[in-house]
DNA sequence: CTGAAAGCGCTTACAG
DNA sequence: CTGAAAGCGCTTACAG
């Protein structure tokens, strides 16, 4: 069943049948009804593939992740999503698994049209091939971010959250504080390292090379050996910033299975505040990050610049927190980089 | 840039630049290479959703989850995406966040062609429906399913995990069992509750009505406020099978926050082995289901069914395993379902 | 308010 | 092995 039988059905021309679907205000009401009576009594379904050839828009974008099976991007998702579909567009999602390689597959969606744009919350690219590629395309970035991109982009200021994170371990009296790293060819491992570093250095605390633990994944696994390292240290530390709340976790059980215990003997502080932070025993302490929020506010921005509105900035920064739990001993109060606006 | 543009710079007609694009061995080398040569100079990429439009097929497959944030899907996801990607696929990914209207809505991408396939890891609709559905559309279930449908399904035994879960506390020594319930609407719901009842009743133990706690959703809060009404009763039981991980958790947090400690007072079960079961303490005794491969399977299945091959079988059983770590006290090792074959 | 006609960029049956 | 031509199912500028 196509437009043109409708069309006969309805005794008007496949243009009225199209007007009636995508611009119902051209057409009399009169007309209107009769062909609506006809689209319902043989339930037709016009041929959207047809209609994006046609328009050129496919309504879909596409959202490129690092790694799906991580809780912290599926809340992003959600936020994107939910923005998305009120707005008339799909989402389809492209999972990288942290290679670069799969990251540039993705771009083919673009360069073949079968995307009206792309959010990558992954950013891998040398930077200036996706300079170069955004001209040409709608892109906006998200969580993840290049240093001087010019590229619109929505994340949290991780370096001084980072800073929030570390001080808040150094103002409870912890003058051996180590940092268990993320990534280090993720511009998100060498922010937090640098915030962690900034607080150490402004409160006059040495860092000692062996308290700074780099290698591994972003894994529960890698937490878990990073941490068994530091406490195999001979004067290990008693307060640890770790990258994310997963591998603090791991960290935590590292800590647990050496016969010790959180706090009392090393305080831990994670990032991103995942759901199961306020599960793990003791609940952790974590920098939140508006995880739906940047979700929402990246697929705005995109679908702005699909319809060629002109952005005036190129970076969001989104308010983080510090969520105080137990793994610190700290108080249990609330400590934000809210500005009031 | 266009074919045409192409084939006028390569002196050949439009047909044989798609024919080196789309079957190389229909064309000499000679003409091959020079087409291939303008190709890279100029790259040229072909308009994707012209040739979906033209051949009728989007090599794209739908897969639907009730929940996007959940641990679970994920892994199931990843073993879908492989799959589809080796076999020259593109997946979309649509969350229903648990609702029947979201399922109902993502119909819309079969009937509008949009897609090629539909993966359905939610089945919530009507039999009758989703029967006449999949008579016109490629459509796989799998992990949920429904009785007796005609449509091909990959899932493991739920009804036989659960009574094995059950069936591990009670040859601990546990008589008073308690059960917290799934989602009653949802057949693994239906399912679990009715594998726990099996157990009980094969080892002639009864079934306190006050210790099968119905009602609330899948997530760590409903576990947790029905593990506290369990441990409000006057007796209350001393092992407790829980419809899933995440649920099981939620209750371990409640037995941890009313004193209690867990398996001397309260031994538990959980269901799908996700991976934080062994970081929470004591690590979670679970029954796994085997995601990735369930996803693989499923792929495989849809991409059969899209090209029209006969499938023989309708119901594809995967096998689970109760892992057992301390969450019951009982031994370390690993019980299994599988048949050797 | 409505219709006739062109055309989006490919693929493929057909002819040579 | 290659080309000319038709056609996939819509939308939209144009004319009336």
């Amino acid at each position: 069943m196509k437009m043109s039988d409708v069309a006969k059905m309805a005794n008007v021309s496949p243009a009225t049948v199209s007007r009636v679907l995508s611009n119902p205000e051209l057409v009399s009401k009169k007309t209107r009804d009769k062909v609506l009576e006809v689209i319902n009594q043989v339930n037709y379904q016009p041929h959207i593939v047809a209609r994006q050839f046609r328009t050129k828009e496919t309504k879909t974008i596409l959202a490129v992740v690092p790694d799906i099976t991580s809780a912290f991007f599926s809340e992003v998702l959600r936020g994107i999503e939910h923005t998305a579909i009120r707005e008339g567009y799909q989402v389809i999602l492209g999972d990288t698994e942290n290679s670069v390689e799969r990251e540039n597959d993705y771009i083919n969606l673009l360069l073949q049209k079968q995307v009206d744009g792309m959010l990558l919350l992954t950013a891998r690219l040398e930077k200036e091939k996706l300079e170069e590629l955004a001209e040409h395309f709608p892109i906006v970035l998200a969580c993840e971010y290049i240093d001087g991109l010019n590229v619109p982009t929505v994340s949290i200021d991780n370096i001084s959250a980072a800073r929030k994170a570390t001080e808040h371990l150094i103002k409870l009296g912890h003058e051996r504080v180590a940092h268990i790293c993320g990534p280090m060819n993720v511009i998100l491992g060498r922010d937090r390292l640098r915030g962690f570093r900034q607080a150490m250095m402004s409160h006059d605390l040495d860092v000692d090379p062996s308290y700074i633990q780099e290698g591994g994944n972003e894994s529960l696994e890698s937490g878990y050996n990073q941490m068994m390292k530091l406490l195999a240290l001979e004067t290990p530390p008693t307060g640890v910033f770790v990258y994310n709340d997963e591998m603090a976790m791991g960290a935590m059980k590292a800590v647990k299975n050496s016969g010790l215990r959180i706090p009392e003997d090393i305080a831990i502080v994670g990032f991103d505040n995942l759901k199961m932070a306020s599960v793990v025993e003791p609940h952790l302490t974590s920098i939140d990050q508006p995880k739906y929020k940047i979700g929402q506010k990246a697929m705005s921005i995109l679908i702005q610049k699909i319809n060629k509105e002109k952005i005036t900035k190129q970076s969001f920064v989104m308010k983080d927190h510090l969520f105080i739990r137990q793994s610190c001993g700290g108080q249990s109060f609330v400590s934000s980089s809210e500005q009031k606006t």
